[in-house]
DNA sequence: ACTGAAAGGCCGGCCAA
DNA sequence: TTGGCCGGCCTTTCAGT
């Protein structure tokens, strides 16, 4: 059978594994097998296990906002009064790319979401949809301080 | 001359690169050939200029938190009163892995971060060490809504 | 579960346009 | 900047342990 959601325990070589392929993902298999010090085809197995598991989940190229036309980042926080609106917030991030990440979180705000915008004018724009939704508040981003890749313990 | 930082304007054909290679970092030369109608040869001269301006920042394998031991995510506000002591700070996010993003941010709360833990008495020890620095907000995540690549505009 | 070898495919440098 | 060719490396598969 193929057990595809359990989580079987990890050893010290999976560690390994998936810290290497964090800090680089386009490694080599060979790459991947010299750091982990395994042969390249019992790298390439465990690589497809931890994929088949789901605990890879993808991979991905990571591209500067700013050097592609986004001069702002901002954080905006909306509350939900009534019943939980989910529709109309998936809507909004549809229609919406900007919104590179949406989190529904416990406390006052209800989401907590991330926004990339050319301007203030595109800013404006995101913001007014949201808060036909609930009330927001709006932080702009100085610094993005640290973004690290999950540690695996 | 090389001309590592400034911004060239894209064209589609760049667009569309930077999207597939978001979608999937692990595609072969060929594969992001295919899919953007060009040789091998242009595509991989392309890719080579957008690493070498810093638009491709990086590629990296994600990993699902909860697979690997995370039960919890939060989002953690800081404030910070008096001068801003950004050497605690990044002593605190050296210290904790689990912090896996910080971000620097106007309005009342200074810091706000993403937190992973394995649970309660992990999350307390990490909102421990901040709330030596400022006053602290924590919310618990119920779920992740959306996580998308940046936009190419 | 890991190693090693063989076959095929892909990458990366070169030159031509 | 793009396409084509060629040498070398990587991936893949398959025995073997």
């Amino acid at each position: 059978m193929t057990n595809g959601g359990a989580l079987r325990e990890l050893d010290e070589v999976d560690h390994a594994l998936l810290e290497a392929v964090q800090r680089d993902g386009r490694a080599t298999l060979s790459d991947l097998a010299a750091t982990i010090r395994l042969g390249v085809s019992a790298t390439r197995a465990r690589l497809q296990t931890l994929e088949r598991q789901g605990i890879i989940t993808s991979y991905a190229a990571h591209i500067d906002p700013e050097r592609v036309g986004y001069a702002l980042r901002a954080v905006v926080r909306m509350r939900v009064n009534g019943p939980l609106l989910d529709s109309q917030v998936t809507a909004v991030l549809e229609k919406r790319p900007q919104i590179v990440r949406c989190l529904r979180v416990t406390g006052e705000s209800c989401y907590m979401m991330e926004v990339v915008a050319t301007g203030m004018r595109d800013l404006e724009e995101i913001t007014d949809d949201l808060a036909q939704i609930g009330p927001i508040t709006t932080d702009l981003v100085y610094e993005v301080v640290a973004d690290k890749p999950t540690p695996v313990p």
